[in-house]
This record gives structure tokens, C-alpha cells and sequence, in this order.
DNA sequence: GGATGTGATCTACACCTGTAGTATTACATC
DNA sequence: GATGTAATACTACAGGTGTAGATCACATCC
């Protein structure tokens, strides 16, 4: 597994709220994110013009021209920012430990039943895998 | 148990190693802490006072004086913390879906087989605990 | 009682974020 | 070719962070 990317680790609510329009849907222009974040965030649209291009200038999205408008794309998957997140936060709080981390939120976070009968599942599935490779 | 309270969610790297100081001693003058912090942050002393004051101002730490020293204390404990950070983060990054962000743990981050051995033994406890009481 | 040292406070500044008004530019159309 | 329109670019500003020098207040030692 290639280590997680450090480089995404401290974007904030607001960025990731215009990273999430555009992986749902491969591309969107100013407006349409704009417009995505109607419900949440009520921003002009100069408001997010200003964002996509400072997320540009860090590398996290880039641009392309349709006639007049830009068309933007993330240039990160979700899954690399949540490597990165998660892995920043397993170092910063739980010392790297990752167990420590599944202790974290099997004991003090809130888990229901129903996550943990699927964290089970889960579990179970990664211990055949991992038998499969191992020997 | 009680929601993760929202108020720390965005303690930066540095916020928080501060309070790891406070944490591993109970209490801590300015020049404990700035000493604590030499190895990984060569910060003057000025800067660990300003540091330490704006925690203040926020809630995070709080001081009484001993002679002519501060001396701070945590106001917050590390379990705290913890929680609302990786309460943000699965809301942020798993739609608050906490099976998903173990699924991330097991599948795209780094979790060798020994840590995923301690795993199951968490899990293994956590289902004996929640079968004693959910009847 | 003045020099010295030690700690805290004040002030400062650069950079990033959140936010948006305004200026400018490029098109399309009459 | 003038003009309206829609999009981006520029400028601005407040608040937070990281960083630290300068200064003030007090205790202590000659």
C-alpha cells in the first residue's frame, strides 16, 4: 500500500464540500458547483470561483475551457484524501496505532449494533484475505 | 453516550501538541512545555506563552500562577479530543457512517496482520459486551 | 538602591481561509 | 460595430495561526 499523501491532509470543511460536487460528477462548471452547494452553503458565485482557483494553484483540482466557461476537475480521489485524512489523524491522536483507533470508536465513539455486525463482516472478510496472501 | 462535542474538531498539529504535553503531566509552566517541545519544535518561549494564551481564550487550557510562573492544565482530556476529531472526520470524509471508516481502515490504509489480530479481539469483546446488555 | 535576571504581556507580521463586490474581458446579436 | 450579458480575474478585508522581538514588572544580589 503506498503511503498516504500527506499533501491533502488539512483541507478544510469548505474545500472538501466543493471536492465532494465534483466527484459526484467528474466535472462541473463555477455555476453548477455553485449551485450543488445551494443547500449548504449559500456562496456567490465570485465566492466559489475564488475557491476552485485557489484549490487549482495547491494542485487539488484543475480546469478546463468549454467556450467561456471553466470546467473544473478534481485532480485527488476521495480515496486519497481519505488516506491522507485518516492517516493524520491516526498519527496525530492515536500515535499511528490503528488499532487504537478501532478501540477509539468500539468504545468511547458511537457504534450501533448494526455498524458493528457489519464491522464484523468486514473483519471476518479481511482475515481470509489476508490468509490467502500470507503464506 | 454523549455526541462528540464539536468544539475541538480543529485543534491543529501544534494546538495538539501542546496539549499532549499538558496531558502526559498533569500541569505544566510555559517553560516546561517549551522545553517538552524542544526535540520535534524549536519554539521560543514568547511564542509557547502566545500559544498557550489563545488556548486559553478558547477554553482548551487554563492557568493558575505559582509565584510568578503559569501554570497550565488541559481543560479538556485527550479521550475528548479524540472524539471529536474522529467524529468530524467520519462525518466529513464517510457521510458519519463509522463501518465505513473502519472498511477504509481494513481496506485502503496500512493495517498489518498483527494489528488486525488486536481488532478482532476488540471486536470479539465489544460483541460479548453488547449481547450481556442488549437484552 | 541600582543592576540583573526571569517571566509574562504587547505588538507585529506574514500567510491562509472565508467571503464577496467590482472590474474586465470575450461573445453573441442586432 | 455598438451593446448587453455572462463569465472570469482582481482586489479587499476580517479572523485565525505560526512565529517571535520588545517591553514591562518584579525579585534578588551586590
Amino acid at each position: 500500500m503506498a503511503p498516504a499523501d500527506n499533501k491533502y491532509r488539512d483541507l478544510t470543511d469548505l474545500q472538501v464540500d466543493l471536492l465532494e460536487v465534483l466527484w459526484d460528477r467528474e466535472e462541473a462548471t463555477v455555476a453548477e458547483v455553485q449551485e450543488a452547494l445551494l443547500g449548504t452553503r449559500g456562496l456567490a458565485t465570485s465566492t466559489v470561483a475564488t475557491l476552485l482557483s485557489r484549490l487549482e494553484k495547491r494542485g487539488v483540482v484543475a480546469h478546463r475551457t468549454d467556450g467561456r466557461q471553466y470546467v473544473y476537475r478534481a485532480q485527488v480521489s476521495r480515496e486519497q484524501v481519505r488516506d491522507s485524512m485518516v492517516s493524520a489523524l491516526t498519527y496525530r491522536m492515536f500515535s499511528g496505532d490503528v488499532a487504537e483507533l478501532v478501540n477509539h470508536l468500539l468504545t468511547d465513539a458511537e457504534i450501533s449494533p448494526g455498524d458493528l455486525a457489519r464491522v464484523k463482516r468486514l473483519i471476518a472478510h479481511k482475515t481470509e484475505e489476508l490468509e490467502g496472501t500470507d503464506v
